[in-house]
DNA sequence: CATGAATGAGTCTTCATTCAT
DNA sequence: AATGAATGAAGACTCATTCAT
């Protein structure tokens, strides 16, 4: 599915409504005059509020297909980087599309919007999949320790980018941040994100100190 | 603030719906009907729907105050044992109150409802607090390692129990324990959860392997 | 079912407006302005458009029930004038509550509101069923001819009555009684249906003259 | 007024449409999108749904002129074998064009498309005038009762065939012909219509037993 | 003290029609 | 000559809240 410049715009203002505001929060009318267009507009090009939402998945989450899968499958990195590299990739994705993330935690949240909750499902599943399999060639080899609860350790990936996320405003005021600019502190707050968290992974994975 | 017994009533099944369906998924009337009670009454008892959410943070915030405080000022205790107890007790505190911390989730996400998100912010600074003087003591005693990021831990903490706790079912399917009966799980998941976050934070705080 | 008084007022006001302009040609704000209430309070008390819908079949199908059976089970009266009396009850019915009788029309014209066709037919095969009994005992008696198709003759009764009803103001005209009172056009219609309708009957019914 | 192929499709798809759902039951929309066609084309080709409700009758109506008239003054038939073909024209014409007459019965219902309320009282007229040369004539020769009310014998005629009609199915269930193809039942139909109101003709009309 | 009745503002969606192309 | 895109108005319905009792 392929959306026009009108339909992107609208996906993208009903994102950030939807974020800010979540789903019931936001009304269609809300969307259209932030859009800049009509309310019909939004039943016209997508059918229902459902469906924008809905339609807001596939435009992210069809983005981030792909690029995960064949860097897991390089041979000439060795499984310490390569889950580096999944956690900068993470922590990527979540700071780039805040938006689409929080409306990410909000869907898993409640138990509305069924069919959204699928896709969510769905993503889940195949990264649990792709960090299993990557665990177990680091185990072969030797590198990572044996009985790793992969959801757990997961868990912690995407529950610490997410709560850093949600809460980076208090980051900021806590550590004195205020005046850093928006760009200098997102730069910041992902390589303190990155080593933080790849600290605890290599504590998780390997037996080094 | 006291709450007489049909409040409390209302509250819990406020809570359980807020926590479902977000709280502008929630009708007052869905709320009324689950709880057996006329419409009227909670405009008759809180003034308005978001004074009913105020109050349910009034009566889930007030009861978790005094304890952790008191824990903290005890001399007997090694700062290792001091922040493992205070990872127990939240992954308790969550676990036990899970309609109330989903809620707590979805208030921050969202920049609805400011009165309550202060609340929030209050109860994330008390804790912060708290920590971080855990912390300067635990580095004075040598035990634990300086350049602590204390919010980035707590991050951790706070991150990896909600997305357990909203993921919970996954995590549970993942490991066949589809059979499992309830409560067994949820002690279960508890025990686990408290073994990894313990060594994360081991792994954040000490020098030991 | 029971309706109160502002209840009926609103069954009274939207079967007017459905006789005059058809379901989906009246708006519940029509209805809401014409009965000088609230657009929300059908929704209140009705539940829906189409519920209300129902009520006024619940409304005007209840009262209709009953007369009939116990005067057809009289032992005293003739077949002959038990039909004239049928006849006689059936115009009577139909002017009286000519609202209701052309959304009967407009409901069996249409496959829509399901539920209402429903009732209709019910009350058709009821009259059928009531027709039939009356039939068969005039022909036990030998006043009644065999051979009697029961729905056309039905059909000669109910369309000739609704046909009439329909188009009564071009029979005023067509007979010039413009200037005669409504009250004193309808009684005399009624004599001329009555008369017109058992004539026919005699001639389909019995053998004579 | 010519239409064009196009049109015509448009037409018989509208008309069969607004036969089955009535006329504010049926959307552009469904009309364009079951005729295989443009929305704006109905605006474009017709001006307006109204105007299309129009193009039916038009379509209709012009067809069925001539015919009759000239059979009327046929001086080689009976009074009676004319009343009597009238009544085989009238039967087939409903028959072959149910869609429209269901329209027809429909517009005569309600208060509302007043230039079709028009076109529909010319029909009425004329065939009122018709019927009532072809009276004075048989009453002339003296094969015709005098005082015949017209309009009521009419209103008995397309009453009659009307309530057929839109309760067909009724009938076919009744009399056990649910097996029998629809061509078959059509002209069973159609033949015990005709006898049926044949012998009701008869008995307002001549003295005959 | 408690509530059934009532309401104005708001919800999402669909409507017939128009317009630029 | 024909149409895809667009829209203002209206559709039915639900909302949180109020008020008389």
């Amino acid at each position: 599915m392929e959306f026009n410049d009108k339909q992107v715009q609208i996906i993208e203002t009903a994102e950030r409504l939807f974020a800010d505001r979540g789903f019931d929060g936001t009304s269609v009318r809300d969307i259209a005059e932030e859009a800049g267009i009509n309310i019909a507009m939004i039943s016209y090009y997508f059918g229902s509020k459902e469906k924008l939402m809905e339609a807001i998945f596939e435009l992210r989450v069809g983005s981030l297909q792909g690029r995960v899968e064949t860097l897991i499958k390089d041979t000439s990195m060795s499984p310490v980087d390569k889950v580096n590299m999944l956690i900068d990739e993470h922590i990527d994705r979540v700071l780039q599309k805040q938006f689409f993330y929080r409306i990410m935690v909000s869907v898993q949240l409640t138990n509305k919007n069924p069919s959204i909750i699928k896709v969510a499902n769905k993503i889940k599943i195949r990264n649990a999949e792709i960090v299993s399999e990557l665990i177990k060639e680091g185990q072969k080899k030797g590198v990572f320790k044996k009985n790793i609860d992969i959801i757990l350790m997961l868990n912690t990936l995407v529950g610490t980018v997410s709560q850093t996320m949600m809460s980076k405003e208090y980051y900021r005021e806590f550590n004195n941040l205020l005046e850093t600019s928006d760009e200098a502190f997102q730069t910041l707050l992902r390589r303190k994100l990155s080593i933080h968290i790849k600290s605890l992974f290599k504590a998780i994975l390997t037996n080094d100190k």
